[in-house]
RNA sequence: GGUCCCAUCGUCUAGUGGUCUAGGAUAUCGGCCUCUCACGCCGAAGACACGGGUUCGAGUCCCGUUGGGACUGCCA
């Protein structure tokens, strides 16, 4: 499509917030794509509403997409830099005949806007401006009235007709389209020639974008033509849902859809990418996993499908503070990847929790490494490790006051059988989980009781949860005098 | 309102005229495992929006209806 045959896509966000969910994936496609073709990725930060556009976004955008693990080839542009070759073009278009000036005020197009509002017609630009001779044109100008600049949509039958990836054969009547305004009447030019001219600059040869952008798409088609430029291949991908078939917003959601809030609550990049991918898009074999390279290579924009998806957030839901499927991934990479790759997040959630032990990353490596391994399993996020998994890096962590009453109180004799286990406990001289495990049931035979008991009124004293690893594996891990201290302290809780 | 787009289990989806009494994943429920919870394994329940065509045959093609979405701005 390029020139020169290269592939060149773009992601161009406004910064008006921070990196959201349907930003993120856009910009996951295109990196896909440009990634699997061998071709570039251009950073284009579209700035141009000055009003609402910050520094602080720029830099939430950029680091929410080297945070996902986005890379890209070229940019950040600024479209601002750009302005004087938008109002270049415009002028361009003026002289071939493609644009005029229109002088018409807001409050007249709005007054019209009303009538035929009332009227129950649809209000287009009705032309007032189109046919004006060049006297009536600079008698206007002379007179210091304002004007816009108009792209002049050809008229008579016929239309405007481009071929989208994922969409097909487009086709949008001429007598549809209006003539649009390209440029204001402060002179700026408007995102729909902007955004055109600087694809063109930047010699994109894949506009991979929201499906929100496919009506609008005839009108830079148009654009293309009039400036005697080649088109692009459009691919529009679905737009991402909230539940309520809402198109999914900052205003409207809020920090579930934002980027970082998946980071702050313990998501894995890759995780998040991994599903984000697959809201729209699929491979025939239906596959879930990929990793990195098996993503690139099964990327295709063939597989990208035409029904928008809904992105299942739930208000309010206890158990799911996001889509259930995009935690089901998250865990699954937190349960299956190599151990190796886990730890430096399990270790920066302990070190924000203030847990982190600068020996857990020299003397006791191998501890650490295969504590997180025992307790992974039964993690959803990494911040898990620092709340759930408190017990084991801490000897300060809460006892669920169910879990103690159920487990310990509920059993008045373990205010013995515990401290009781502590001693037994304390003469182990290798401290594995099988001593332990001989240790606690050759007590529980002694004493005549089910192990049962002793094993969860042990485990809720040593983590203070109900549930968890297997107990001997929990103790050993937790080590001898932790255990010993914890199984000690028992009768305090009888208080 | 107009234009455009879309329509398979709650959700994400496979499915490109016959092998679909519709497959997978997730969520839900039950079972196995077991000291608990998770993992894992096994099983259950759960969908082709509706109506017409075309065809020997339709989830798959066409039309309509309904529903949803986007766009319709001197925002991007």
């Amino acid at each position: 499509m390029g020139d020169q045959g290269e592939i060149r896509v773009r992601f161009p966000p406004s910064p008006t917030g921070y990196l959201h969910i349907g930003g993120a994936r856009t910009a996951i496609y295109n990196w896909l794509y440009a990634q699997k073709t061998g071709g570039k990725l251009i950073l284009r930060i579209e700035d141009t509403d000055a009003e609402r556009s910050t520094q602080e976004s720029i830099q939430g955008i950029v680091d929410g997409l080297r945070w996902l693990g986005i890379t890209w080839e070229e940019g950040p542009y600024f479209q601002t830099a750009y302005a004087e070759e938008h109002r270049e073009a415009a002028q361009r278009l003026l002289k071939s005949g493609h644009a005029y000036k229109c002088f018409c005020t807001q409050e007249e197009l709005e007054h019209k806007r009303e009538e035929a509002k009332r009227r129950k017609e649809d209000f287009h630009y009705d032309g007032t401006c189109r046919n004006l001779s060049s006297e009536e044109i600079a008698k206007l100008e002379a007179e210091g009235r304002p004007y816009v600049i108009r792209f002049k949509v050809p008229r008579g039958p016929g239309g405007v007709v481009f071929e989208d990836a994922v969409y097909g054969v487009i086709e949008k009547k001429y007598r549809d389209l209006e003539d649009f305004v390209i440029v204001r009447s402060n002179g700026l030019p408007l995102y729909i020639l902007s955004n055109a001219v600087d694809d063109i600059r930047d010699r994109i040869s894949h506009v991979i974008r929201g499906q929100d952008h496919l009506a609008n798409t005839p009108k830079q088609v148009l654009i293309y033509e009039a400036l005697g430029e080649r088109l692009p291949q459009f691919a529009h991908m679905p737009l991402t849902l909230d539940p309520q078939k809402r198109k999914i917003s900052k205003r409207a959601h809020g920090e579930v859809v934002a980027v970082q809030y998946y980071r702050q609550r313990g998501f894995l990049p890759w995780a998040l990418v991994n599903f984000l991918v697959l809201l729209g898009w699929s491979t025939s074999d239906n596959r879930e996993f990929f990793s990195r390279s098996e993503l690139i290579d099964a990327f295709s924009l063939a597989g990208i499908n035409r029904a928008n998806s809904v992105f299942d957030i739930r208000k309010d839901d206890p158990k799911f503070f996001t889509d259930p499927k995009a935690l089901s991934i998250n865990a699954h990479y937190i349960r299956t990847m190599p151990l190796e790759e886990l730890l430096p997040y399990v270790e920066a959630e302990l070190k924000a929790a203030g847990l982190w032990d600068p020996a857990f990353a020299g003397d006791k490596r191998p501890w650490f490494a295969s504590t997180v391994d025992l307790i992974r399993s039964r993690y959803h996020t990494t911040n898990d490790f620092a709340d759930l998994g408190r017990a084991y890096f801490a000897d300060d962590f809460p006892i669920d006051e169910k879990v103690l009453v159920k487990n310990i109180l509920k059993h008045e004799s373990l205010k013995d059988w515990l401290p009781l286990m502590a001693e037994r406990l304390q003469s182990i001289g290798e401290f594995t989980a099988e001593t332990v495990e001989q240790s606690i049931r050759g007590l529980a035979e002694e004493l005549d009781i089910k192990a049962g008991i002793l094993i969860n009124g042990a485990r809720a004293a040593v983590t203070g949860q109900a549930a968890g690893p297997g107990l001997f594996d929990v103790l050993a891990a937790v080590g001898k005098e932790r255990v010993v201290q914890r199984l000690r302290a028992v009768p305090e809780l009888f208080a």
